[in-house]
DNA sequence: GTTTTTTCTGAACGTTTGTTCAGATAGCGT
DNA sequence: ACGCTATCTGAACAAACGTTCAGAAAAAAC
């Protein structure tokens, strides 16, 4: 608590002002995180056809994930420190995400498109091979965030396609 | 200190007869677990077609990462707990073992069988994608480890074909 | 300009932390 | 049975922790 206070220029002390506690104020950090992520994607176009809605969701994940890495960091690291109700929470909403990516699997399947003989797991594997970005892409560094989407895009594509 | 000298039976002063320090203890626990898994994969045979290659290090990755879950949930979540020289101790390891399936994929793409623009990025997102197997898989669950291997093959394979 | 409300300080509290160490205990070779 | 070595206890230490609160300071309202 004592170096958040000193990060934003002020004595530990004040932060009670603002969060019960430290518990309250971890879960109020996911908790606008995830929701800010179901909003944005909520607020993203959606295609029809089944694989332009896979690219938007790949792109737009790594974009989105990308821009807030410190949350992104906090959202995956601090999971145990949550207390059990608050834990169930936060996995209640990320699986809200994590059934979004599944249902386009399923439709890419009944259409005929996707290969993918189990969408749940297939779901884990690609959001985790998505989120892996976060643990070594910097801005300014080799590759632009228009490559690296080109890239898992191509990846995420050929591993579920027929 | 206090929970791991109780989870062995013994009171927290006597854990300094086996470590100088709770960082080294740290950095014990993470080393050997890297070192195990650089012999293990050494150890391991080595085809010399390269989807064979790339089926045995895939199928190999899961089996000895679902083998020892609490070293791989330390060697992930504790890496922030390092002093910047074990850090980069740590990260050296477990860049060798990145280096063997990229030279996997290396071999792929000179071979003409694999797809791969860009062979750094795309190991880190096989890796990722297949050490995520660990934040779901409990064994009894669903799928027998056999069936997650079949899944995560088939999508790996894909991924990078050409 | 004064009052009222909001925000912050600075010290204090009880607990937990990593670590040390003198002495007790156990294990082993002789 | 004895001595030597390895191991563990139990108390203690300073530092860091989350949290509280009376009062100061700042901002807003009138």
């Amino acid at each position: 608590m004592r170096q958040i206070a000193g990060a934003v220029g002020v004595q530990a002390g004040a932060l009670y002002n603002y969060t019960p506690d430290k518990q309250t104020l971890l879960l109020g950090l996911m908790r606008s995180h995830l929701e800010e992520l179901l909003e944005a994607t909520a607020a993203q176009p959606n295609p029809k056809r089944v694989m332009d809605r896979l690219e938007a969701f790949t792109r737009f994940h790594i974009r989105f994930h990308s821009e807030r890495p410190d949350a992104v960091f906090i959202a995956y690291m601090e999971l145990r420190n949550l207390s059990p109700d608050n834990f169930a929470t936060i996995e209640g909403l990320r699986g809200q995400y994590e059934n979004m990516l599944e249902e386009i699997l399923h439709q890419g399947v009944a259409d005929g498109v996707f290969d993918v003989p189990d969408p749940k797991i297939a779901t884990l594997a690609v959001i985790a091979m998505l989120t892996g970005v976060n643990t070594w892409y910097r801005s300014g560094g080799r590759l632009s965030l228009p490559e690296v989407e080109e890239i898992y895009w191509d990846m995420v594509r050929k591993s579920v396609v027929r």
